[in-house]
DNA sequence: CGCCAGGCTTCTA
DNA sequence: TAGAAGCATGGC
């Protein structure tokens, strides 16, 4: 829930509150054992899918640990998951990401949904991209999201405009994927990579940010290992938490 | 005050 | 085609 994939969950209590999937959720986890529950019904909603448990993670941290300096990353914070989280709201939340700290990034993303998402009574949904399309800079300024403001609209108006389509990330030859979403624009190489990764299901895909860059230099200055190759988007978020949080520990 | 933040666009050579 | 400047905002 604090990994930088996901921005609208909050500490409280013993777990993690927040808006997914239309739902207000509360997650939380003791030992191998996840709990989510709600004030609404969860019906039409899969969170298995969402949080990806129905992913055999036990399989794939066993491979990664092939590599002696992965399987010390993985254990370092053997719970991290790579989220399937809905496309265009992964899409905006990654536009907002761009030279940018996560705590202001949640603050941007939670004003854009206070601002423009549709109220269901106490909280309110991810914006539509009906409706952020329709919107000019000046609409947006009170969320502050700088310059980022019109690449958000971009994106919204693309994205209706079937300019961009989910569909087609999920499916096509990844270059392919990757030139589609980097014809908005503030999209680059960077943000293609992490909507294909944290929402259109890529696993090879391999976000490159300032942190990964710098932890690959030291711990891996040959790449990825080649038993990383077929979920190189998974070990990336262990690697990405490592480098962040490993020093400070 | 200056520097930096899950980068990208634009300008320059 | 590579490299640097500029970009809104906010925390430190």
């Amino acid at each position: 829930m604090e990994s930088g994939q996901t921005f609208r969950f909050k500490s409280f209590n013993d777990g993690y509150q927040g808006v997914a999937l239309g739902k207000e959720i509360f997650i939380k986890q003791e030992d191998d054992k996840i709990e989510i529950s709600s004030s609404d019904s969860l019906a039409g909603a899969d969170f298995n899918r969402y949080f990806s448990l129905d992913i055999d993670y036990k399989k794939i941290k066993k491979q990664l640990s092939l590599d002696p300096t992965l399987e010390e990353i993985v254990e370092f914070a053997p719970g991290i998951r790579v989220m399937r989280q809905p496309v265009f709201e992964t899409l905006i939340t990654f536009i907002i990401s761009q030279n940018n700290n996560i705590p202001r990034i949640s603050g941007i993303v939670e004003r854009l949904c206070d601002n423009f998402g549709e109220d269901k009574g106490g909280y309110r949904d991810f914006p539509t991209a009906g409706v952020l399309s329709e919107l000019s800079p000046e609409d947006l300024a009170p969320i502050r999201a700088g310059f980022r403001d019109k690449y958000i609209i971009d994106a919204a108006i693309k994205w209706t405009d079937g300019i961009v389509r989910e569909e087609f990330l999920k499916t096509a030859p990844l270059d392919s994927a990757r030139d589609m979403l980097m014809k908005i624009k503030g999209v680059g190489p960077k943000v293609a990579d992490c909507v294909l990764l944290f929402s259109a299901n890529r696993l090879e895909t391999f976000p490159k940010d300032v942190w990964i860059k710098r932890a690959m230099e030291s711990l891996f200055p040959d790449g990825l290992p080649e038993c990383a190759r077929e979920y190189a988007g998974i070990a990336q978020q262990y690697i990405f938490h490592y480098a962040r949080n490993r020093q400070i520990i």
